[in-house]
RNA sequence: GGACCAGUAGCUCAGUUGGUUAGAGCGCACCCCUGAUAAGGGUGAGGUCGCUAGUUCGAGUCUAGCCUGGUCCA
């Protein structure tokens, strides 16, 4: 029967198992490449060569809880360029970082510390911080590990190591001379009951019922025709708050000069008045008021009254009690959703009104001292009674100046009437109302002016830096851009304990600020040794040079600052303490890869260093990647669960299908991950790895050394397949230069489906089981089968880093290439004599006839005396002009090519208009029970003539 | 509310300077094979190109507005 002649053919065997069983046997591998020392084997010899460096430099993840799927989506980009540009010859080693100080790590160890934390000092809490974020350093570089990144784990820069502290403290010194840093006032959140400063992170949004007040600001200098419609109406400016509180820090009114605003009389109070208010916010504030009748006096556009934006101030008013004119100034966030279209300005008392008077050069007045009660004396005085307010708690100030306001005839509405606001901040410890409170802050000048002298410009010289950065995607140029033309001054100071200090002393006799390179680059040199616990712990004379004077009045006397710095001046330096320290590369990378949210954050910190510093951006490149989003673009919440978490994909998938995924996706967007994203993934890993399996089985018995054959020797379709493969070898690598994994995934999967398993290996199978072992046809397809394999697997390893590695194992060696790993080897350069643009178009004619003869052989197969395989019919096929020329040509090998027992170029045209016609019979010969081809034509024979020879040779 | 980005088959992606019936792979359906077998081969069905206007002889592609989602601000 048929099965002996099993034993007489060569049929795939391979030890490669067909299922991966990834999650199982990944960890085992990626400690063999720990103990063999891979990546630095990798990256060594690429230094013996003398090769070229690519400078990558790592963003640091925040140290900070466990790994996330934004982060699997950052590491493994981040991986295939390492592994890919090792392999194609560049030094390109990877330093992981970590950034450990800050405010988060801060509330964790307070969490943990509970009430125990109020008995510890600066030095204990920081210690504790230290040890919270050592852990999850750890902890994510475990994790890290897990998803197969090639890095110097060893090694990892920590921004709390000291050499990394002492280097911030140095970097902050350039700064210090650069005469960029200044301190100055700015409104922060604060928490009256706990005394302190508050971050965004530590408010939360409650209701808030509190008094609310129109209050009237007259005219000091009017435009005429509005004096000219007001008449003998007292001439106004109406504004709206929900903190009068703040109405003795007022310094500005502001109005959108796109607005249109109305002049409105009426009579409240027992006068007749005539305010200016936006159109839009007429109606409601006479309903809010209480008054029915009003005539409109006049109507103009707000730029009537402040000009265009960037102009100069527009006309003033004065204050409703005290002796202070008030500019009225255009500001573009001025909206209709509520108020009178006319802004209380308050610039020690919210954001907008700081930076508005930033702008405008005007007092940041803060009345306010750190207890909530107002430090300076404003008396009220209302003929019937006087209320001094200092000592008064702003939030009890409320009722008592709408009061005044009403006495005075300035105030619109009901003295102590409330509404409720919706999202007013609380402190999260606290629980009570916070306020927005000027606080001294240290900064960085964004433009000269802000601290005079000859010092470098900024802003200036940072978007000029942005120019000679190449921005991946592009419109990255245009975010930061944005970014940084708008952004105000850099405020590097914070009021908290985990940080790295800002080394500035005062003089104890004048109190002036020393703000000096040498000195923090004395403190620097013993932060290097001993942390910078330091500044806190040792004597101030320890820290400070022998003889050190106050550059004012000469004093000696000093007492040290204990503010920290902002930690993305930390990360910012990075370039520094890592590329320049450390790596001795330099002090610009050839690339920064990053979530887009990083052009606000580590992109702009390390611009403003680097421009500060060297006069340039610490990179040539910036590449950006979206966030991690569902299936329906939705990004990850908490509540809703809409993710498995990420050791879940990692124990049912594997880190190669997830890498698999990332390289998949365009990553320059959001990027949707679920588990039926992850299946098709998954879906067209099988079909890579049976691709590289089915090859590698049929490579069993060839020893490159011994069975190799010569390009020239090779069968024309082993050529075609060696064309293909250079053709989409080169694809990949350029693919792989410019960071788009995409079509490295795209072109490796159709590669292997339609090249490999459709055409290529489902023909070759004749040749490869039933040829004899050691005759040239067969020799011919394994060498191809071999170059094929060989360029594939290393072309993928970048990304497909486990499978590859494994199939690396097992493929057959020439005597030259014995590397024990894929990333010691090169990436794949195909010779330039596989490409043969004719051979591919006469081939790509050959495989259009294939597919229309394999249409024939479908509809046989549902026809009624039906064929099953392919290889019980004979075909025949009539073509015109030169399409019937090659067929002819061809003619031997097309049953090969169609894989069925015969195939005929008959005479004739072809039938209807069409270029080709095809026929399908059932083939009248026996089917051969060893290479199952219908080409028995003898009774007498049990096997084909082609197999009896086969069978006798052997 | 502002700046920037994205939206093409169930999924992941192509789609050149506007130009025939919008492509690929996967998945799906049906069929074949059982010598790649928790594999392999073949055929086929899937799309109001987010929506609405407009420019144009002609729009997935250009313009405006809107919707949905995202990032960063406020």
């Amino acid at each position: 029967m048929a099965g002996d002649y099993k034993s007489t053919l060569n049929l795939p065997s391979t030890d490669f198992p067909m299922r991966a069983n990834l999650s199982e046997r990944e960890p085992d591998q990626i400690e063999a490449w720990e103990e063999q020392e891979i990546y630095e084997r990798m990256v060594e010899k690429r230094r013996q060569e003398g090769a070229d460096r690519f400078v990558f430099h790592d963003g640091p993840p925040y140290a900070n809880g466990h790994l996330h799927h934004g982060h699997i989506l950052n590491k493994s980009l981040k991986d295939f360029v390492v592994k890919y540009q090792n392999m194609a010859g560049k030094v390109c080693e990877f330093v992981p970082g970590w950034d450990c100080h800050g405010l988060p790590i801060e509330h964790e160890v307070d969490d943990e510390l509970g009430d125990e934390r109020f008995e510890m000092t600066t030095t204990e809490i920081r210690q504790a911080c230290r040890e919270y974020a050592d852990r999850f350093v750890d902890i994510q570089r475990d994790e890290i590990r897990r998803i197969m990144c090639f890095s110097d784990w060893d090694n990892p820069y920590r921004t709390m190591s000291y050499d990394y502290e002492a280097t911030i403290i140095r970097m902050l010194g350039e700064f210090f001379d650069s005469g960029l840093v200044y301190r100055g006032l700015k409104p922060v959140h604060w928490d009256w009951d706990s005394r302190t400063a508050l971050a965004e992170a530590e408010v939360d949004y409650k209701e808030l019922r509190t008094e609310h007040v129109y209050v009237t600001f007259p005219f000091e200098d009017a435009p005429s025709d509005l004096e000219v419609a007001a008449g003998d109406r007292e001439l106004s400016v109406v504004i709206w708050t929900t903190t009068p509180w703040t109405l003795p820090a007022n310094q500005a009114i502001a109005l959108n000069p796109t607005l249109n605003y109305q002049l409105v009389g009426f009579e409240s109070g027992g006068r007749d008045q005539a305010v200016v208010v936006a159109e839009g916010r007429r109606d409601a504030m006479f309903e809010d008021c209480d008054i029915d009748e009003f005539e409109v006096l006049a109507e103009f556009a707000g730029r009537e009254l402040v000009g265009e934006l960037g102009e100069g101030k527009g006309f003033a008013a004065r204050h409703p009690w005290l002796d202070r004119d008030v500019p009225l100034l255009p500001a573009p966030y001025v909206t209709l959703e509520q108020g009178t279209g006319c802004v209380h300005t308050a610039p020690g008392h919210g954001q907008e009104d700081f930076a508005l008077g930033q702008q405008f050069g005007l007092d940041v007045l803060c009345p306010v001292g750190e207890d909530g009660l107002f430090d300076q004396n404003f008396v009220i005085e209302t003929g019937e009674e006087t209320v001094e307010l200092e000592g008064t708690h702003v939030l009890s100030a409320n009722g008592p100046i709408s009061e005044a306001l009403d006495h005075w005839g300035r105030l619109l509405n009901e003295p102590n009437e409330r509404i409720t606001i919706d999202r007013y901040p609380f402190g999260w410890r606290s629980k009570k109302p916070v306020i927005f409170r000027a606080t001294t802050q240290w900064f960085v000048a964004m433009e000269p002016e802000t601290v005079g002298g000859d010092v470098p410009a900024l802003r200036e010289g940072a978007l000029d830096a942005i120019d000679d950065v190449d921005w991946i995607p592009e419109w990255g140029y245009d975010r930061i851009s944005g970014m940084v033309e708008a952004r105000p001054d850099w405020c590097i100071s914070r009021q908290r304990t985990w940080g790295t200090p800002i080394t500035v002393v005062f003089c104890e006799d004048c109190d002036t600020a020393v703000v000096d390179g040498e000195v923090a680059d004395y403190v620097a040199e013993r932060v290097e040794d001993h942390g910078a616990d330091i500044w806190f712990d040792w004597e101030l004379e320890d820290l400070l040079p022998d003889g050190l004077e106050c550059p004012d009045c000469g004093g000696t006397d000093f007492h040290r600052e204990t503010d920290i710095l902002d930690v993305w001046f930390d990360s910012g330096v990075s370039w520094a303490a890592v590329l320049e320290a450390r790596e001795g590369v330099g002090d610009t990378a050839d690339l920064y890869l990053e979530g887009s949210d990083q052009h606000r954050g580590w992109f702009q910190s390390s611009l403003m260093t680097g421009v500060v510093t060297r006069g340039h951006a610490p990179y040539k490149t910036c590449l950006t990647h979206g966030f991690v989003t569902d299936e329906q673009g939705h990004k990850y919440s908490k509540s809703s669960q809409n993710f498995e978490p990420p050791e879940k994909m990692l124990s049912e998938y594997g880190a190669e299908v997830l890498r698999m995924w990332v390289a998949s996706v365009d990553f320059t967007g959001d990027v949707a991950l679920s588990s039926e994203i992850l299946d098709r993934t998954a879906d067209a890993y099988r079909k890579v790895r049976n691709t590289f399996r089915f090859m590698l089985g049929n490579l069993q018995d060839f020893d490159p050394a011994e069975d190799a054959l010569d390009y020239g020797e090779l069968r024309e379709i082993d050529r075609w397949i060696l064309h293909q493969t250079s053709e989409v070898v080169g694809e990949i690598e350029q693919a792989y230069e410019e960071c788009d994994f995409k079509t490295v995934y795209q072109a490796l999967n159709e590669f292997a489906t339609v090249d490999l398993s459709n055409i290529y290996m489902d023909v070759l199978k004749d040749r490869l089981y039933c040829e004899p072992t050691d005759s040239r046809a067969r020799r011919s397809g394994q060498t191809a089968y071999w170059r094929v394999l060989s360029a594939l697997v290393r072309a993928a390893a970048p990304i497909l880093s486990f499978t590859a590695e494994e199939a690396w194992s097992h493929l057959p060696h020439g005597p030259n290439a014995e590397e024990d790993s894929v990333f010691l080897s090169d990436f794949p350069a195909p010779p330039t004599s596989w490409h043969d643009e004719e051979l591919d178009s006469r081939w790509e004619r050959l495989l259009s006839v294939r597919r229309d003869v394999q249409k024939a052989l479908e509809e046989a197969r549902q026809g009624e005396d039906g064929i099953g395989s392919s290889q019980e019919a004979v075909v025949t096929v009539r073509a015109d002009g030169s399409l019937r020329e090659l067929l002819e040509d061809y003619e031997d090998r097309l049953a090969e090519l169609f894989i069925v027992s015969e195939a005929v170029v008959e005479d004739g045209e072809p039938a209807g208009d069409q270029r080709l016609s095809v026929g399908v019979q059932p083939s009248t010969a026996e089917k051969c029970p060893r290479c199952w081809n219908f080409w028995v034509t003898d009774e007498d024979d049990e096997i084909c003539s082609r197999c009896q020879r086969v069978v006798e040779e052997a």
